[in-house]
DNA sequence: CAGCGGATGTGCT
DNA sequence: GCACATCCGCTGG
């Protein structure tokens, strides 16, 4: 359960990493205390250049381009001026993807199980910012995934806050853990 | 529960 | 130069 995922496991289809994200759990480790476990209960695929919802729409661009790169890379952004969003690169190296990590719950903890329900929480309650684009998700350092053997029943929508992207905004990318308390919305929205 | 403002990087004009 | 963004907490009804 402490092995990060390997390259492999990002070097997929989005829509294959996305699903089989859910369940596991991030590790945060931090410079002078113990590590940080979360597990990840929503997320959102993202799925390149043909993604009218994607920061990959319009080909590489200073901030999109780690899309495009090698999977198993951290993709941060800032959004709203105020809130930092993380993803994880997928497919192989040249083609763009990634997956968005919408919400997460704290494991081994009495913390509100919502402290990281919604993109920004995760950011802000996992301490990721801007300067962690980048950093490789397959080896024991700043932040990684694990596998501990959940199998949890997975529940699809659309995507939020997409309505800008067309016929994109209503494909269902958005994936949960059916009946968490921590996914992020009114309630899973179709 | 709808409405709204905060604060800034990003990418197009 | 400028409109807008993969959000969230607070307000008033």
């Amino acid at each position: 359960m402490t092995d990060p995922l390997p390259v492999a496991f990002y070097a997929r289809p989005t829509v294959t990493v996305a699903r089989e994200l859910l369940g596991k759990v991030l590790v945060r480790r931090w410079p002078r205390r113990p590590p940080t476990h979360a597990r990840i209960v929503e997320v959102e695929a993202y799925l390149g250049v043909r993604d009218a919802a994607s920061h990959a729409r319009r080909g590489p661009t200073p901030r999109s381009a780690i899309m495009f790169g090698p999977p198993g890379r951290l993709y941060v952004y800032l959004i709203y001026g105020m809130h930092h969003c993380m993803n994880f690169v997928t497919e192989t190296d040249g083609v763009a993807g990634a997956v968005l990590i919408r919400a997460a719950q704290l494991v081994n903890s009495q913390a509100d199980p919502r402290a990281l329900s919604g993109p920004g929480k995760v950011c802000a309650g996992l301490g990721i910012e801007l300067r962690h684009k980048g950093l490789d998700l397959t080896t024991e350092g700043t932040l990684y995934v694990a596998d501990d053997g959940e199998k949890p029943r997975i529940g699809a929508s659309s995507r939020i806050g997409v309505d800008y992207a067309g016929t994109w905004s209503k494909r269902r990318l958005r994936f949960f853990i059916r009946g968490n308390a921590a996914v992020s919305g009114p309630r899973p929205r179709v």
